[in-house]
RNA sequence: GCGGUCGUAGUGUAGUGGCCUAGCACAGCGCUCUGUGGCAGCGCUAGCGGGAGUUCGAAUCUCCUCGAUCGCC
């Protein structure tokens, strides 16, 4: 992989470029469309090149446990046993040891919409998975078998699927961790990276992870920690405090410290209102499962807002999801079709728009690329 | 015309004298969803066909009435 800045906005720290990888060349700011378990859900891989998604993010854990790393690696690695041949990412298991971890336990997830009651200390352990020094201990969700990941492991799994960026193995931690945990937490991650470094054998690129919550000290320490590591880029993972408004404060924390040079992918965030403010903290790539798991809710994103698709008054509406838009979803649908097909429990409902929003979230991301050309923001 | 069975939210149903200010499912409406769980979670709206009686108390018992359905003439 290589990474190429092509201009450095004057307003912010917007910036434009490249990021080249054996799979081919990647516009940066860009969205990551999440292909969790070697799929954009609902999409085929021609499809997923129709909504113009540059890169696809797929998730070490899921893969691990079906089909298994070995088979991938057996298959000609992930790009072709899903047949796409535009640059990938693993994610490494580490949101899992938050998912599956304190934030099961406390029904919480990594952004936090209100206060909450629930507070993970550090003598507090998650009920469905041990966190070690070593690595995390899973139960399989397919047959309970005992799974164990951590650092060698991720990256020996991440090299058998052969996507072109690959992740550190981290602990995620719950926007409700407190200082003390986090920090101990924070040691396990950084421990971690390096181990990850040391093993790694393949010439994927590697990207360590900076966490350390809400925690400006953390953060900090955190970021500077990643950045002294030969890394070939950087995720930023973890929570964004209490209110998501606080979280261009936080990336600036992060982001100063990190190399110019090298890439800065945002974990996990990337609703439509978030994105310019994201990308002007200087993030380069981020993933979201917004368009996609919407999508299967009944939810179109357009110009007009969000759009519950299944209630009634779309019934007889014969015009597309959006005026606007020149996706083959809304040159060729109507509302009427789409609802009636929600209503209906018909699949092809969820496909469709699955298409329509993600070519709407790219041709989102690819207006703030524009607005960075012409030194807008 | 006679006899039987049955009428509970939009739909399908639970409930056979007090635990029913009537439960559930789907539908409707609203909210939620950010390193993903397609068909989810939470909330709201909405009903004992109508009337009279028995009883301390009726969706539940009695009578009348209306409607559905089956059988017989």
């Amino acid at each position: 992989m290589n990474f190429k800045i092509l201009k450095k906005s004057k307003l912010s720290n917007a910036r434009l470029g490249l990021i080249e990888t054996s799979h081919g060349v990647v516009e940066t700011p860009c969205l990551v469309t999440v292909a969790t378990q070697a799929t954009v859900k609902t999409l085929t891989s021609e499809e997923i090149e129709q909504v113009n998604s540059p890169m696809l993010i797929a998730n070490t854990f899921h893969l691990h446990i079906k089909p298994g790393e070995q088979f991938l690696k057996k298959a000609g690695g992930i790009h072709k046993f899903m047949n796409f041949n535009r640059p990938m990412m693993t994610d490494s298991g580490g949101f899992q040891v938050f998912s599956l971890g304190f934030g099961r336990d406390h029904g919480v997830g990594k952004i936090l919409k209100q206060a909450h009651d629930a507070e993970v200390t550090v003598n507090q352990k998650p009920k469905h998975i041990k966190i070690t020094q070593d690595g995390v201990y899973f139960k399989s969700p397919v047959d309970g078998r005992p799974l164990f990941i951590g650092p060698r492991e991720s990256i020996k799994i991440q090299q058998d699927i052969g996507a072109d960026i690959i992740f550190a193995f981290d602990e995620c931690t719950s926007p409700v961790a407190n200082h003390e945990y986090t920090k101990r937490s924070l040691e396990k991650t950084h421990a971690w990276a390096k181990i990850c470094l040391q093993v790694k054998t393949s010439n994927q690129a590697l990207f360590g992870i900076v966490q350390g919550g809400k925690y400006k000290d953390l953060r900090i320490e955190s970021a500077k920690f990643m950045a002294s590591l030969p890394f070939d880029g950087f995720g930023i993972g973890g929570e964004f405090g209490d209110d998501k408004r606080q979280m261009p404060k936080m990336l600036d924390w992060v982001i100063k410290e990190l190399p110019e040079k090298k890439p800065r992918h945002l974990l996990g965030v990337g609703h439509l209102d978030d994105m310019e403010k994201m990308i002007k903290c200087g993030v380069d790539t981020f993933d979201c499962t917004a368009p996609t798991h919407y999508a299967r809710r009944g939810v179109a994103f357009t110009s007009e807002g969000k759009l519950i698709m299944r209630t009634q008054k779309y019934l007889k509406k014969l015009e597309p999801l959006d005026k606007n838009c020149v996706c083959q979803v809304c040159l060729n649908y109507t509302k009427a079709y789409i609802c009636h097909l929600l209503r209906a429990g018909e699949i092809t409902a969820l496909r469709l728009i699955t298409f329509h929003n993600l070519h709407y979230f790219n041709a989102y991301v690819a207006n703030i690329r524009e607005k960075i050309k012409r030194g807008e923001i």
